[in-house]
DNA sequence: AACGCGGACAACCGCTGGCTA
DNA sequence: ATAGCCAGCGGTTGTCCGCGT
């Protein structure tokens, strides 16, 4: 099993390509497609097996290809992408139009790696070294942080034979205390604005444009230097109001730890790239739930003919559809607490967005606050939240099928 | 000049999962 | 239901090249 019958196959050659094969997979390629790989060296003239042709035009031929040596803007991402998805390197790739998963795992583990270390972050916890030779974090269950939740299944493990257990997002300049410290006091009792609330709000933002037919929370837009890992999705419960999936969950396997109560649709992007949309069934909260993901509304199409079209929701694809995403350990203080509808903290958020309270610009400050760390209720930017609130040109079409699901819900 | 070493990159290998007959 | 084919993925190995001794 796995062996390709190309393999059993006599005389065909190995090692380094010459210019010569190059071109003949290249021209052929070129006029003819790939199509399917194993009959390509025979219609190219090459004796080479098709995996090695496939490999060879991924990695080196393709015309879309970036070449040259990583920036530091590359090299940056890489490292947040990889404190996420641990070692898919595909997944990673295709964050990085251009860079191909071989060439993003050899920079890994030939440089990135090193200079990890270098800083003294563990590259495969992407915790401080000191941290990790102190034995994990232990994992909070979830009826560690919440009441009445125990029908929620416990962590799952991984599947596959990823060896790396998905590292948890941690702010190096937090200490374990600390984040015991915001554990404790995460919030039972977290009020949180309702998704009229954002509607309203977003409409506001955007009277001209119909835009409540749009719902587009665009939660990653911190700052493009932040981690992945505040990415955060929104979540609604049943009673319109955001759920925070960290906070009132500590769940890791959002597959396996979906709120039972929860009807809900996540929104959320991955950085400046693919907004993302899950939804869950209503009645089969645990498992039932669908993931669907925006195509790219940015429509850069390469040229290959599988890149997502764009205009259709698809079901795969995205690192929030593996089981191994871990959600980022959001923890919300008493401070953070957000209270609306006639509540008597209805003003903070107003407050917020009218800049009574002055925000904080600094983004560095902001990332603490979505990996737990001491916060501030004002570190929460108003300009932030306005940024949430994106036109709805800049999402396309996607969002408006979005949006339909939404209002069903 | 010769040698050894290490880094960077290219390619291979083994495995998995999807698809289809 | 099963087996075979295939694409794709991630780990590993091989090769080249620059640098220091």
């Amino acid at each position: 099993m796995g062996k390709h019958s190309c393999c059993y196959k006599q005389k065909l050659r190995k090692g380094l390509w010459s210019p010569e094969e190059d071109e003949k997979l290249l021209k052929h390629i070129t006029k003819y497609g790939h199509g399917c790989w194993s009959s390509v060296p025979k219609l190219a003239g090459l004796q080479r097996c098709g995996k090695s042709c496939r490999l060879r035009w991924i990695n080196y031929l393709r015309p879309d290809l970036k070449r040259g040596s990583f920036s530091q803007q590359e090299e940056n991402l890489i490292i947040e992408l990889h404190a996420v998805l641990g070692n898919r390197w595909s997944q990673i790739a295709g964050q990085l139009p251009g860079r191909t998963d071989n060439e993003i795992k050899n920079l890994w583990n030939s440089c990135i790696k090193k200079k990890l270390r270098q800083r003294g972050i563990d590259p495969n916890t992407h915790k401080p070294l000191s941290e990790t030779q102190g034995g994990e974090d232990k994992a909070l269950t979830i009826s560690d942080k919440t009441s009445g939740s125990s029908e929620l299944k416990p962590r799952a493990p991984t599947s596959g034979n990823l060896n790396s257990t998905v590292p948890e997002p941690a702010p190096p300049s937090m200490s374990v205390a600390e984040k015991n410290q915001t554990e404790k006091s995460s919030s039972k009792n977290l009020v949180a604005p309702t998704k009229d609330f954002f509607l309203d709000r977003f409409a506001a933002s955007h009277e001209s444009s119909n835009s409540v037919d749009y719902f587009p929370f665009r939660n990653s837009a911190y700052s493009p230097n932040l981690s992945m890992h505040q990415n955060l999705p929104l979540w609604f419960n049943q009673n319109s109001r955001l759920f925070n999936m960290s906070t009132e969950l500590n769940c890791n396997m959002i597959s396996t730890a979906v709120p039972s109560g929860s009807k809900s649709i996540v929104i959320s992007t991955s950085m400046d790239l693919k907004p993302t949309v899950m939804s869950i069934a209503e009645d089969e909260p645990l498992q039932g739930f669908q993931y669907l993901e925006a195509g790219n509304s940015s429509n850069n199409s390469a040229s290959s003919g599988n890149a997502s079209s764009g205009t259709e929701l698809q079901s795969n694809n995205s690192f929030f559809d593996s089981s191994i995403f871990q959600w980022p350990d959001l923890v919300l203080n008493k401070e953070d607490q957000i209270q609306l509808g006639g509540e008597p903290e209805d003003l903070k958020w107003s407050e917020y967005l009218n800049g009574a309270i002055s925000p904080s610009t600094d983004f560095q400050n902001q990332s603490q606050l979505f990996y737990g760390a001491v916060k501030e209720a004002n570190q929460f930017s108003i300009d932030e939240f306005r940024s949430w609130l994106q036109p709805p040109e800049l999402f396309g079409k996607d969002f408006q099928k979005i949006s339909t699901t939404f209002k069903q819900i």
